[in-house]
Formats: C-alpha cells, sequence, structure tokens
DNA sequence: GAGTTGGTTATCCATGTGGCTAACTATCTG
DNA sequence: CAGATAGTTAGCCACATGGATAACCAACTC
C-alpha cells in the first residue's frame, strides 16, 4: 500500500527538499555547495537530502571527504505521468459535458 | 514562502487521499460514495477531505444533506509543469553532456 | 414526530517531521 | 603533525498528522 507515489510526493512537499532539486537539475553539486544559500543548519539540512536519496529522487557518490549528488529524474516523470493521466481524464469528462450540453442547446433551439 | 506546492504536494503524499483524486477525476461524487470502499472511519476520511479541499484540489457544493465533490484540474496541471520543468532542464544537460562526449571521442579518433 | 441517513465537531492518542546543538570521524593542506 | 574542511551521528524538542470514539446537527422518509 505503500506507493512509490507516497515517499515520492512527501518528498517534493517541502521548500527545502524542492530548492534541491531545482537545484540539481542544473547539474550535479556536492552537500556543501547546495548548503551555503541555505540559513538552516547543516545536520538539519543534512536530513533533507537523505530524505530525497531514500526516496530515489537523488543519488550520491562519495569521493574523498565530499559527496556530490546528482538528480534522478525517472520519479519525476512517474508523477508526472500520474498526475496528467487524472487531469486528461478529468478535462475529458468535462469536454464530453460541454457537448453534451451544446448538443441539448441545439436540439432545443 | 509557504508556496502553493508544498500543500499540493503535501495533499498528495497520502493515499487515501489519492484515492479520493482517482475517483473524482471520474466525475462528482459525494462524501459516503467515496468514503463507502475505504475501512476507514468517517470523520478520518472526512479530514482528507478536507484537507483537499483546504488545499484547493477539489471544491464542494452541499445540496440537503449530501455533500458532492468536485476536482478542481488547475493545481494537477500547475505541479505537472512544475515536474516536467526540472525533468527537462536534467535532460537537457544530459544530452547536451552526452553530444560533448562524443565530440571529444570525434576528434580523438 | 420518530427514526434514519449524511455529515460534522470535539477530543484524544501515537507517531512522524523538521528544526536545533554538541560532539565526532575522515580527509585534505600547510 | 596541526589545523581546517566536509560530512555524519546522537539526542533533544515542538508541533503536525493520521487514526480512533463519542456525541451531535440537519435533512429526508414513513
Amino acid at each position: 500500500m505503500d506507493n512509490q507515489l507516497d515517499t515520492f510526493f512527501a518528498a517534493m512537499a517541502d521548500p527545502t527538499r524542492r530548492a534541491v532539486i531545482e537545484r540539481l537539475a542544473q547539474g550535479p553539486a556536492s552537500v556543501t555547495d547546495l548548503h551555503d544559500p541555505s540559513a538552516m543548519a547543516l545536520p538539519s539540512f543534512l536530513k533533507h537530502v537523505n530524505r530525497l536519496e531514500s526516496a530515489g529522487l537523488i543519488r550520491s557518490e562519495k569521493t574523498g571527504r565530499t559527496r556530490i549528488l546528482n538528480i534522478e529524474a525517472a520519479p519525476l516523470a512517474q508523477a508526472e505521468d500520474w498526475l496528467g493521466r487524472q487531469r486528461r481524464l478529468w478535462e475529458g469528462k468535462l469536454d464530453r459535458l460541454q457537448a453534451l450540453a451544446e448538443a441539448m442547446e441545439r436540439r432545443k433551439l
């Protein structure tokens, strides 16, 4: 029951974490690179990074003492799909309702 | 700082609430309609519905004693956009990196 | 008007989440 | 080796979240 989408959406529901994703979308970066602009204490920030990683949204590779983070695009695409599917379903319904309304209108005139 | 996306993603990070959205994408329904298949107590379920509404994901209209729920598509589209933007950014980077790698490869040969 | 149905409100409780500080390890750099 | 740098771990705290019951209100239905 604990869908992939669960952890994905939960991961994205925080501005700090979304900022990390936004930054990583433009290319890899280290933990401190990402942390620098933030007012938050490093350990708190690290927890966000770890959550992103355990949600499968980023990967990381440690070389020496620095840890380089990379975004993982697949989950984004997956969530995008789900949202699009729901939205299109609903918009399709709307279209059909509107068509029906118009048909009835024509018939009445 | 409390972005629209905050409340949106938080709202979607729960399977019960996503199930409501999935169902409403196929057309309007009443609270009990939606609750019926669920094992959860009604008041708990109601809290989910209310959260969806205050996140702007659904609208509701009460006629008599029943409350009819409607999905609101705009926020879905907005989140979809954000995700798509990040993903395309990243994929664009990948493409350019790959092109670069290929160019270097050609030059070496 | 008595009973039923559809929602709603009020508490309560356990757990999760997001922030902090302090203290530590591990890797450079001079 | 001594110090600085980059992460990490541990522990603490306030508050939000997701679930439950109990009791209630408001509208149908007979």
